[in-house]
Parts: structure tokens; sequence; C-alpha cells
DNA sequence: TTGTAGGCGTTATCAC
DNA sequence: GTGATAACGCCTACAA
């Protein structure tokens, strides 16, 4: 394991300047001399030469590369949204690093540290943290932060927002519209703003039409895990059905726990969406899998992430001008088949 | 935005040479008077001090990073094992970069080179690139590499891999034992060494039987988009049913592709499993919010992020003796509810 | 067109 | 215990 060629070593090989040598092999537009340019990059070839950033890096105070942080990959929204930003940032020879908090503000924080300690200059963040010290601070020495899905409230930070509450608003409207009155909402906790607005949107389509809501939040502190969602979507949904009056349709917060009404309401033998209706939050891809194909709202992830990193790059090259401004991404009903209208009188 | 202080803005501040502060923040053990210690550590945390990477990387030639490379986090199976790996190296004080190199084997070269020019030591790879020559280089120059899921035939490279072939042998003999003698298979273009061992054990199982093979595969290349290899599945489920005599089970080659063939049994008017057995492949959780439940092979994804996280640690750590021995990671069946006995004559 | 030399922020090897 | 000082690999004035 010999250690690695550097330019210097090129340089003597070629019998030339490791100037020279940085000259040729960074592409600079420097004026070299056609010859010397194709020895020397003969040479690196065949040595397998193989650039350390660190150096470069070390001396231009550029690391070409930019941050995100989001809870967690496993979650498909999230994916999503990442490989939108990849994609934006390759196309700008950006490298992402790509950081899974964990729904843990502790580790975010850690990232944040490494972010930092790592020279980066942009980030993307989906933040669930309370305390915006740090972030704060790092955004004082000069980092770009971007947040994206939940709000962050400092100044200098750009948001890229979906209108969740326009989404439940919708979403309720859609279910009013096919005759229901007794709505029923669950949702996971709502310690985020992203889950507060929603519920904001299905409480005032509910009150604007007269009608008490009929909610169901899960007492327990969300895990980043699907299979653990979807359970909660079975348990609230058997308190809805378990209710005097249970509803007539029913809104999840996200599919998977949509996915999860819809089991616990088939395994009791009611048919969906013939005796309940159902409509979920996110339009992940696995909603067109299932049966009854779920009728949900459609939040354009993969286009945030594109957007969000076209943002970012706007803001690290014009390092003057800032384009602050917020933006507020809409919602889409992708009806499908788990809605169905209300035939006759309310059972 | 003023520039960021460093340790000689430090040293300056307490009046000490710069390295005293390195030795204080670097927190090595070398003895420093406890009041200096303290005075630098306040001074430190006052004036915001983040220590740049670069440079401490420069000198120590260590990034304390790993890289790893798939084909996108957007496939669970994937995200599991990212997550896997995180975990442990979270443990061990690194940091993981995650590069999704979308089944274009040009991008994953480049990705490849990134690393190397970060000089990252540590690689987790699931490769779809037929060329491993810059690969090989690489390892080489000391890189320690483990191939997960796909085989690379290097030397020098630790391979995890779970057993396609007896998961394959499995699945088919499980449809076996409730009876079923006309078993189809559907897969997806068989270019990964993956799926053709999962192929090899359902060929293996149905001969042995003394049956006959009945194949398709998908004739389009792949992307990695979950909604098309659903539809891949419908697809090839459409030519299975429309066989003079169809099988009377299906063994799709992931459970993506059996949600497919579901679909399009249940949008036939067939039910599964009364009419028809369908066993999936993966063991996706979403497996389980579907209906029926999908009967599958588990590949224990997450744990295979953590076993090869924790080999490439050991040959991280130990410079000398690396543990060369590969792993074969075993599947198991879960049965869930996809999959019936055949009553009687077969139809 | 090429070379020289200094410095980026850190750690490490000496001295004191 | 603490301080100079020399690297690490690369880039970039400035000089030739």
């Amino acid at each position: 394991m010999k250690k690695p060629v550097t330019i210097h070593d090129i340089a003597k090989m070629a019998g030339v300047s490791s100037a020279t040598v940085s000259r040729v092999l960074s592409n600079s537009d420097y004026p070299i001399s056609a010859a010397m340019r194709e020895k020397i990059q003969r040479i690196a070839k065949e040595s397998n030469y193989i650039p350390n950033l660190f150096g470069k890096q070390l001396k231009t105070k550029s690391s070409m590369t930019i941050g995100v942080i989001i809870p967690s990959i496993s979650n498909p929204f999230y994916s999503s949204v990442i490989l939108g930003v990849e994609g934006i940032a390759r196309q700008n020879q950006y490298n992402v690093i790509v950081c899974n908090s964990l729904h843990d503000a502790a580790l975010e924080e850690e990232y944040l540290k490494t972010i930092a300690e790592k020279q980066i200059k942009g980030l993307i963040i989906s933040s669930i943290a309370t305390d915006k010290g740090l972030l704060k601070t790092l955004i004082d020495t000069g980092m770009k932060v971007i947040a994206i899905d939940q709000k962050v409230d400092e100044d200098g930070i750009c948001q890229i927002e979906f209108d969740y509450r326009k989404g439940g608003y919708m979403a309720t409207r859609h279910l009013l519209s096919k005759g229901h009155r007794r709505i029923g909402y669950v949702t996971l906790q709502m310690d985020r703003p992203s889950r507060r607005s929603i519920y904001q949107g299905y409480l005032e389509a509910v009150e604007e039409a007269g009608l008490e809501p009929i909610m169901q939040e899960s007492a327990e502190e969300d895990v980043y895990n699907s299979l653990y969602e979807f359970n909660i979507g079975k348990k609230l949904a058997g308190k809805l059905l378990e209710m005097p009056s249970p509803p007539t349709a029913i809104f999840a917060c996200n599919d998977v726990m949509a996915f999860g009404v819809i089991n616990e309401l088939t395994s009791r033998g009611l048919q969906v969406p013939g005796d309940m209706s159902v409509i979920g939050f996110d339009g992940i891809e696995y909603g067109q899998m299932i049966h009854p194909p779920l009728t949900t709202i459609k939040q354009p992830d993969y286009e945030m992430g594109k957007m969000a990193c076209k943002m970012l790059m706007d803001m690290l090259k014009g390092d003057a001008d800032e384009p602050m401004f917020d933006v507020l991404l809409q919602p889409k009903l992708m009806e499908r088949s788990s809605v169905a209208a209300m035939g006759g009188e309310p059972r």
C-alpha cells in the first residue's frame, strides 16, 4: 500500500514544477503548451493520480457540497425529495451529503455540527428540533439554509413548504362533496407544524360545513417506522368505529396511516369505499398498489427537492442578492377509488 | 459575514500558542494545566469556534468517513440497508456518505472517483457496473471494499450477500408444499447476479419436482421506480393468465412486482389466494399493509447494513489482519395470507 | 509558457 | 506544560 501520488510526484516525473502540473490537472484556462499539457495528463493517468480534495478545498475554501437533513430516508416522501435535490446538485457539480436525524434532536444537532466542520455552505433541512440556536449561529457565519416541509421561524432562511392547511382542507372538502357529514380525522401526534396545519385545514372545512370534528390523535411519540404508523392507523380507526355514532369517511394524516385504516376496516368486514370512505395524504406510490387504490392529496415531493436545491444553488452563487422569498407548493387531489359518494341516508 | 475563527485567533486571544489550543480542542490526552484548558475552551465557545475539518484531515490523512453506493434510496430495501450502516458507523464516530447510482454505470464511476478524492478509505457498494476497473485500482491503493447484495468478483473484496438462490428455492418449495404444480415465475430483466440466482433457485425446485418452469421475464431495462416495477408485475401476470394452461401460483422476483401481480389478478376478478396464490421476495414493510398480506421471502436488509459496516470498521481499524471471509445471509419465509393450499384438482 | 514561494487550518515533532 | 516550526496537498500571486 504505497502512498498516493501527488502533483509534486508528477512534477518530478515530468521534470516540471508542481505549479504547472496543478494548472494542467485542475483544468484551469491558464496557457500551457500543448505538448506539456499532454505529457502531464499522460503521466497522471499512468500513475493513477487521484487529487486530494482536502488540499484543494483547504486552499479554495469551497467544498462544492451541500447538506440535507431529513428525518429518515426510509420515508418514501423524503427519499423522493432527496432524489430531486441530487439531480439538480449534480447538474451544478455539487455533491450532496444526506443526514437522517431519525427524529432525534440531538442527532440533528450533531449532524449540523459536522456539516459546519466540513465547511459546507449550503443546507436543506426538514428540522425536527425546537431549539434552533446552532442553526442560527451557522446562518450568521454565512451558511445558506433552506427549510423544507417543516417551517423554521428564523431570519435568513428560505422556506419551501407545502400548503398543508389547504391540503387538509381539500381532502375534507372532497369528502364533503361526496355527501359525507360525519368525517373522522386520524393523526399522528401533532408535535410538528405540518401536522397541525393539516388538521387546521380539516377543522376549517368541517366547521365551515357546520359539522362537528371527529378527531383521534395518537398519544404515542412517533418513530420513523412505517409499520408503526400503519398500526397506529389501525388502532385509531378502531377507536373511531367504536364510537356511538361512527363516521362514514376517514381522513388520515398520511398514506401509510390510511393503509392502516383500510386494513382495520377490511379486517372488521367493512368494505372500502362501500361502507366507509378513506382518504390519505402524501401521494406515495404505494397508494396505487393497494386495494382499493387510495384517494389522496399529492404533495410534489420530488419537485420540492428540485426547487429547494435550485434556490440554494442561486443563493450559493450570487453571494449578494439572495432570493428572499418563500415558496408554498400547492397540493393536488388524486382521485382514485377509496372514496365513494354517500348513498341515501347516513347509517 | 466575517471569516471563521481559527485556532490561531483563539491562541491570540488566550495569549498562548496555537499548539496549545490545538491540543485542548482536539481532546488529545496531552498534559495541559486545568486552568489553561478551561480558559481555551471558554474562549472557543464564546467565539463560536468551528474546527475546519479540511485542515485536520489534510494533516491526519483520515476522513472518518465511509461511502455507500447503492442503486437508489427510493427502494425501501436499500434505505433499510443504509439505516443499518449508519447506526454502526455512528457508534464508531464515522460519517457516511450515500451515493445513488440510479442504475447508471457512468454515475457509479463518477461517485467512485469523488469518494476516492475525498480520501475515503472504506466503501460499501452494491455495484451495477460491469467494468470493475476503477474499483480494482482503488483497492490496490488501499481502499477497503465490501460488496453487498451484488457479487463483485475481484480479489480483496469482502462479500455480504443474501443466499438468493436458496430464497428462490424456498419460495418455490413453499408453493410446491401447498400442492401447486404449475408455478409461474415473473422477473425483471435478469441482468444482475441476484436476479439470476433467484431464478436458479426457482428452477432447481421446479425441476426437482419434475415440473416445467413457467417463466416471464421483462424485456424492459429497469429504472428504479417502484410504480414501473408494479406495472411490469401487472403486465407479466397478464401474460401468464393468457397462457393456454395458466399457473395456479405466481412467484414474483420482488415484493413490488408481487403487488402488481395481485393487482392484475384482482382487477380481472380473481381472488388471491383463493383462485391464485402469490408469493413475493424481499419482505418490505408494505407487504404487510396490502390485502391480502403478502407471503414472501424476507431478506434481512437492516442487518445486512449493520454487518457490512461492522466488517468494514474491523478492516479499517486492524490494518493488518483483514477478515477475509464472505457472509451469506439466510432468507426466511414470511408466511402471511397470499398463498393457499391447492384444493382438489388444478383448474 | 513556466517556476518560485507562500499560505490555507490543522496536527505533530521537536525543543524549552 | 508550553511554544516554535514544519509538514499535509493543493492553488495562486508574482516573478522570470
